[in-house]
RNA sequence: GGCCGAUUCGUCUAUCGGUUAGGACGCAAGAUUUUCAUUCUUGAAAGGGGGGUUCGAUUCCCCCAUCGGCUACCA
């Protein structure tokens, strides 16, 4: 059988979306486009408690940012919709009794404090064969009884019947074959009376059988509950059209053990989401990597070789690199710690292969914010000269200020080394040089002023140290000469004016 | 505790029985630069432990250790 590839990325809108879910969602859309496939986004709310608002306009934001499109999702909709799981109740109500009707689930009626007991008094209480018999549910209360429970409202759980001592194989593209006997599972709930919802298990099967979804492809965390999803896929005789299954190594935090979470980043000061969020109950901000200066193509580079590389030496791709050079079997079976050094790295190679117009379209923004109003033609002039100094767009301010406003400190370390007793002499020396320039041009003023140091056997690097402090503010910044091309005579002539009234000569 | 998974430089990783164990980030040194960066060159840096199998194991098998995940009417 020739079927489609169909892949899904099913997260919960319980808050913002962890980098490692993106990651997931890309290898997920590298592996979809790659074989002609489509790409799914389904929302996996039926936790009503644990619903917030605004999460999945936050992912779908964060996709749109990345420019990972879907094919069907709920905003575009699509032939397999509803997308969201809370709109799909009666859809697992009807599969739920299908199963039940079946005998491959029952009704339970014992309440979260008899659980509680249950498990206090029982060390490893498992519900399952050798336990069930033991509890209240369709299976040791008669017919009548469960009748007349469920219509007096009492509330209830179905769950899965799981038959002891089975071996379950679950295949997998990563892991190859993972065997475990049924007897460890227990019979999960499937679903819930209490919201007539189902839970994670029987909806998430449910659905990716529904929707034709041919690629399960989901993070390690989900690998020990893939049996409990064979079984139920099997319990619905859907075993010739079971997905193939692709569990992802998890992203660790950058230093010490465990998952990455939301506090690492908090703490590092490094974002571990794509976009800043703000969590509507508390307000606290956690920062995202848009907000942080990061460019999706970076983002997207850097996250899909955590966990997967293509043989070669190569390190930069684009997405359509990445799409055409995907693989499972160059992922890796381990979990990766999140480097933000090498992710800082991959941003200043995006950096400074962007374009300067792009550049500076961003750039603007951030200008505007500090309260300048320049030029594109002429922040594009800048953003060229002191792009390579950058990781971050955000970081253009910093290297670039003193295009924009005239320094009003001088670094006193440069002050101390370059500013000598003779310096406001010279300096006044070249204000009357450059006064008496035609030419302006860099070429030119490098001849002259290089000429003048020469004649008069002043030291190179003090003069024009001394030069750079009165331009930039301190020791730092590209070729002096670009950078007074760009001031203009006039701003040159006065910066150096106010250098020498401003600064008291160091010993 | 039980079940599952994983284990190569500090980090991400290559190696599909025989290699001086390769690359990248970071780090260090040097070169370039009138400054600071960039860039370039060079360097330091690794197979968790113990048993097997084999002429030969980082690579295959077993045990242990360590790490991680799961073990909810969460996903």
């Amino acid at each position: 059988m020739n079927q489609k590839i169909r892949v899904r990325f099913a997260p919960s809108p319980t808050g913002p979306l962890h980098i490692g879910g993106v990651r997931t969602a890309l290898y997920n859309y590298l592996f979809a486009k790659q074989q002609g496939g489509d790409f799914i986004l389904r929302i996996e709310d039926t936790d009503s408690q644990r619903f917030v608002t605004g999460a999945e306009e936050y992912i779908q934001e964060t996709f749109d940012w990345l420019g990972l499109s879907f094919d069907e999702s709920p905003r575009k909709g699509g032939k397999f919709g509803p997308y969201r799981q809370s709109e799909r109740k009666e859809i697992y109500r009807h599969h739920v009794d299908e199963l039940l009707d079946k005998g491959a689930a029952y009704i339970a009626f014992d309440t979260p404090e008899e659980l509680e007991a249950k498990r206090n008094e029982i060390p490893n209480f498992q519900y399952d064969a050798s336990t069930r018999k033991t509890m209240r549910n369709s299976l040791t209360l008669s017919a009548d009884e469960v009748k007349s429970l469920i219509e007096n409202h009492t509330q209830y759980v179905v769950r899965i019947k799981i038959e002891p001592d089975i071996p379950i194989t679950v295949n997998d593209l990563i892991r190859g074959e993972v065997v475990i006997n049924s007897s460890v599972l227990d019979d999960k709930v499937i679903y819930k009376s209490a919201d007539e919802l189902p839970t994670y298990h029987l909806a998430n099967v449910v659905d990716d059988h529904l929707m034709e979804i041919s690629h399960v492809i989901r993070g390690e965390e989900w690998l020990p509950s893939a049996p409990l999803h064979v079984w139920l896929y099997k319990s619905f005789g859907w075993e010739n059209t079971m997905p193939q299954f692709a569990h992802l190594p998890l992203l660790l935090k950058p230093e010490g053990n465990g998952k990455l979470s939301k506090r690492d980043g908090d703490r590092l000061g490094f974002p571990v989401f794509p976009l800043e969020w703000r969590d509507p109950k508390t307000g606290e901000i956690s920062s995202g990597y848009r907000e942080s200066g990061y460019l999706p193509a970076a983002v997207i580079n850097f996250l899909a070789l955590l966990g997967w590389n293509p043989g070669t030496e190569q390190e930069i791709f684009s997405l359509d690199e990445l799409v055409r050079a995907f693989s499972f079997d160059r992922c890796s079976k381990s979990g990766a710690k999140f480097d933000f050094e090498k992710a800082k790295w991959f941003n200043h190679k995006y950096i400074h292969a962007t374009r300067d117009e792009e550049l500076t379209a961003m750039f603007m923004p951030i200008l505007k914010e500090k309260g300048i109003e320049a030029n594109p033609e002429y922040v594009c002039k800048v953003v060229a000269l002191v792009k390579d100094r950058v990781n971050f767009v955000k970081e253009l301010w910093e290297q670039s200020s003193y295009f924009f406003v005239a320094p009003e400190h001088y670094d006193e370390k440069t002050v101390k080394k370059r500013w000598k007793a003779e310096t406001p002499d010279q300096m006044r020396e070249l204000i009357r040089l450059i006064e008496n320039m035609e030419d302006f041009s860099a070429e030119n003023q490098e001849r002259i002023i290089m000429k003048w140091i020469e004649d008069n056997r002043y030291h190179t690097g003090n003069v024009m140290n001394a030069f750079r402090l009165a331009l930039v503010g301190e020791g730092k910044g590209p070729h002096i000469f670009d950078i007074t091309v760009l001031l203009g005579k006039e701003e040159t002539l006065r910066r150096l004016r106010k250098a020498i009234e401003r600064i008291s000569v160091s010993e």
